[in-house]
DNA sequence: TCATTATGGATCTTCAATGTCCACAATATA
DNA sequence: TATATTGTGGACATTGAAGATCCATAATGA
């Protein structure tokens, strides 16, 4: 259980149009150099990132992309999410088992009773809450948090040395 | 980025096992039946959860399985790092790229002084921070606390019908 | 000894992740 | 308008991990 590396790729490509803010528009090339990865690759993730308004994209000469909002409004979760996909952590294959009945008639798999209001089962409780945990930590991290850290870090270095 | 298969039929036969505690040994056949899974792929799965000391084994007539712990002493976490092993959430793949390089110039990649311990960069920071999270839930949940929960809520059903 | 049961190696299939190539559309500029 | 530039998306190849099966072997109890 891993991220994939177009997660990887993604967050980095979107770091660095964030830290290149000045200039509006940052062309495939430059961001293939700079991250070391395949024009052909890279160009389809982008297409991912601008397909669900993570960035903007303009062809032609001097076009290229630059972020569609903020990169404070960009978490790790959108950029996740865009990349890996929407289905959740766990997501049961087993409910025609023999096990899943037998569970089901013991209140493990949870109907409409005041136990709990949601038709889930106990274990895609537990799951699903500890998928909760992830999704919240990573949505108050942003991009633009990294590039602060970065530059607190920097200053500090900076001072160290007077 | 989802769970496996494995983890999922991991749990399930935890679950049984649990269930069961009276009759000391399940047979592979009797999960394979109540979990509606081949004998030869469930087996794989018994055995690295033994291999891990989640279950013991005996072979032989009247053998089989059973836990080799209390079960309130299985956590979610130790069953999906036995099954889905224990390699990071993120691990950067990317350390000799030309951004690599420059975000370590700025502080980004940490290296040995006081703003952060670790010689972590503040992408792979936050990566694992959101898997702390994601073990400190899944470490809180027993195979136990399912079974508990799942005996409440029947008591309940059973006493609304009084 | 013998039937039973778990183990581990070999092997097969499937499928998503990774990666490349290319024809085409959109754009700025001369 | 003509042209060079740049992103888009479809097709396709490669790879490796997950899922699954089979079988020879070892361990055990009766
Ligand atoms: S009890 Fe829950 S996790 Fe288990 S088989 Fe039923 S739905 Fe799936
Ligand atoms: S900055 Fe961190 S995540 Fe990015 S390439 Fe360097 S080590 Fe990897």
């Amino acid at each position: 259980m891993q991220f994939s590396k177009s997660t990887d790729y993604a967050l980095h490509a979107l770091l660095h149009l964030g830290h290149s803010e000045r200039r509006s528009n940052i062309g495939i090339k430059e961001l293939s150099t700079t991250l070391g990865v395949s024009e052909s690759y890279l160009s389809k993730i982008m297409s991912k990132l601008r397909q669900d308004g993570i960035v903007r994209a303009v062809p032609g000469v001097n076009g290229g992309y630059e972020l569609s909002r903020p990169a404070d409004q960009i978490t790790f979760l959108d950029v996740i999410q865009v990349i890996e996909g929407r289905q959740q952590l766990f997501e049961c294959s087993n409910t025609n088992s023999q096990q899943h009945r037998s569970l089901a008639e013991e209140g493990v798999v949870q109907q409409d009773h005041e136990c709990s209001g949601k038709s889930e089962c106990l274990v895609e409780q537990v799951m699903n809450g500890a998928e909760q945990q992830l999704h919240q930590y990573l949505q108050e991290h942003t991009i633009q948090s990294v590039l602060d850290m970065a530059f607190k870090c920097s200053n500090h270095e900076a001072n160290k040395k007077e």
